[in-house]
DNA sequence: ACCGCGATGCACT
DNA sequence: GTGCATCGCGGTG
């Protein structure tokens, strides 16, 4: 999953027709304290240990909604969380959903991008090669770079953060 | 520019 | 009751 997670920078993930490019991911794995999947499986995490190519969806802070895609072998808690997009379709849809309207805040974080594409607890566990997901490989390996995960107290020193460097649409610069 | 905080769901101690 | 894989706003340099 670590080799997984830098393959997607530069992929396209389409929910219903609305999304774009895949500029930032994070990676998290069941040996991670920082893993939703550390400890086990439970209720609230069970797309994570189903098979990879699928959606897990959790709610954060009570509010946001972020989207996970399950990578390697069943049972095994593997997902790389996705934190930003370049928007390129149905951008109109996600303004709407978002209340804004500059393209740069409309995906630029895991929360605003579900809200943006629409991503509930209903896509928990959904398979990623149907409908209403879309999602297709890159054409040719960007520049990704690399830093420590956002937002997370345990494992912290890890860099399994990735982006596309220099996107102006990523949740955060890289250092 | 950074920092603090409120909103709010839910798994877990 | 506590602690988040967050966001947006309002305060202060």
């Amino acid at each position: 999953m670590h080799e997984v997670a830098p393959e997607l920078i530069g992929a396209t993930l389409l929910v219903d027709g609305v999304g774009g490019t895949i500029v930032e991911v994070e990676a998290y794995d069941q040996e991670d304290p920082a893993s939703h999947g550390f400890g086990g499986r439970t209720a609230r995490n069970g797309a994570m240990f189903g098979p990879p190519g699928h959606a897990y969806v959790y709610r954060s802070y009570g509010i946001h909604w972020c989207l996970n895609l399950v990578c390697d072998v069943e049972g095994s808690a593997e997902a790389v969380l996705i934190r930003a997009l370049e928007p390129t379709d149905g951008l109109d849809a996600m303004r709407i959903r978002r209340r804004v309207v500059e393209p740069r805040a409309l995906c630029s974080g895991p929360g605003k991008l579900c809200e943006a594409l629409g991503v509930t607890r209903e896509h928990d566990g959904l398979p990623l090669d149907r409908p209403p997901f879309e999602l297709r490989a890159r054409a040719s390996a960007p520049e990704v770079v690399t830093g420590p995960r956002i937002g997370i107290t345990k494992a912290a020193e890890q860099v399994w953060r990735y982006g596309l460097r220099d996107s102006p649409f990523l949740s955060r610069p890289f250092r």
